[in-house]
DNA sequence: AAAGGTCTCAACCGCCTCTGC
DNA sequence: TGCAGAGGCGGTTGAGACCTT
């Protein structure tokens, strides 16, 4: 049989979609044995899981999102499948394009590897806090409700002082979704970040997720989810 | 308007692990 | 215990969209 590779068709897909409905997810080798489709089985698993699944989310990596995914990959590094499970409806495939084509791209600004001290510090000192920040505000703002953020180094926890936070223009907040280092970038402010926070660990706890109950309910982001989500990941190492 | 460059993301590849025999 | 097949994962590619000049 010749195997057909390259996009899918909508043929194919409503093919794969009734296969998945009549049969779940699974035995992927089976597929187009039963249903007919010209594909391997990895090439239909990957379909689903990517791209077919209900749950799957679309758009833009929230804010929020993009923290997660910087403090998750500082702490497991290149393990996507596994930091995607806690980013719910978001794929392993999409976190993975997202660190290369933004977060490397930072790096590349900066002149730096993405694996050099001087990236990580960029990152823990300035891009996350700046996150924070924003995220921080956009909260405030549709709540009115004053939050705390609670930042965990490996020797302890510590309140951020949003006046030690990079400098940062209001248009960029209302205008700018996507964070980006260069926006905030600032070699001194990594320099001059106190020490309780540095010290060579910096934020590297800080995570957030709310309900782990399989992904039907929408997450929803606040500082005591943020809390709930590091005693977890705290307990799975 | 067109050409060239850059970015995004779906999809493939190859390696590794798991599972059943 | 070893083997084969299936599934899972991370790295990479390339087509098309988008941007810049």
């Amino acid at each position: 049989m010749d195997v057909r590779k390259g996009p899918w068709t909508e043929e194919e897909d409503s093919l794969l979609k009734a296969y998945v409905n009549i049969h779940g997810e699974g035995r992927w080798n089976s597929v187009a044995r039963l249903s007919g489709l010209r594909r391997t089985g990895k090439s239909c698993r990957l379909r689903w899981l990517n791209y077919m699944r209900p749950e799957i989310k679309r758009g833009n990596i929230s804010l929020e999102e993009q923290l997660l995914i910087l403090q998750l990959h500082s702490r497991w590094g290149n393990r996507w499948s596994k930091i995607a499970q806690h980013l719910p409806g978001r794929t392993d495939n999409e976190i993975k394009n997202y660190w290369r084509t933004r977060v490397q791209k930072q790096a590349k600004q900066l002149k730096c590897d993405v694996n050099t001290k001087q990236f990580k510090d960029a990152m823990r000192y300035v891009w996350i806090p700046r996150l924070i920040e924003r995220i921080r505000a956009s909260s405030q703002s549709t709540s009115g409700q004053p939050s705390t953020t609670m930042i965990t180094t490996e020797s302890g926890s510590v309140q951020v002082d949003p006046s030690l936070l990079p400098e940062s223009s209001d248009s960029q907040l209302s205008s700018v979704t996507d964070l980006t280092l260069t926006d905030c970038y600032n070699p001194q402010s990594v320099s001059n970040y106190p020490n309780n926070i540095g010290n060579g660990s910096g934020f590297e706890n800080v995570t957030a997720e709310a309900d782990d109950g399989g992904g039907e309910m929408e997450t929803v982001w606040n500082e005591e989810n943020i809390w709930f989500l590091q005693q977890q990941l705290h307990d799975e190492d």
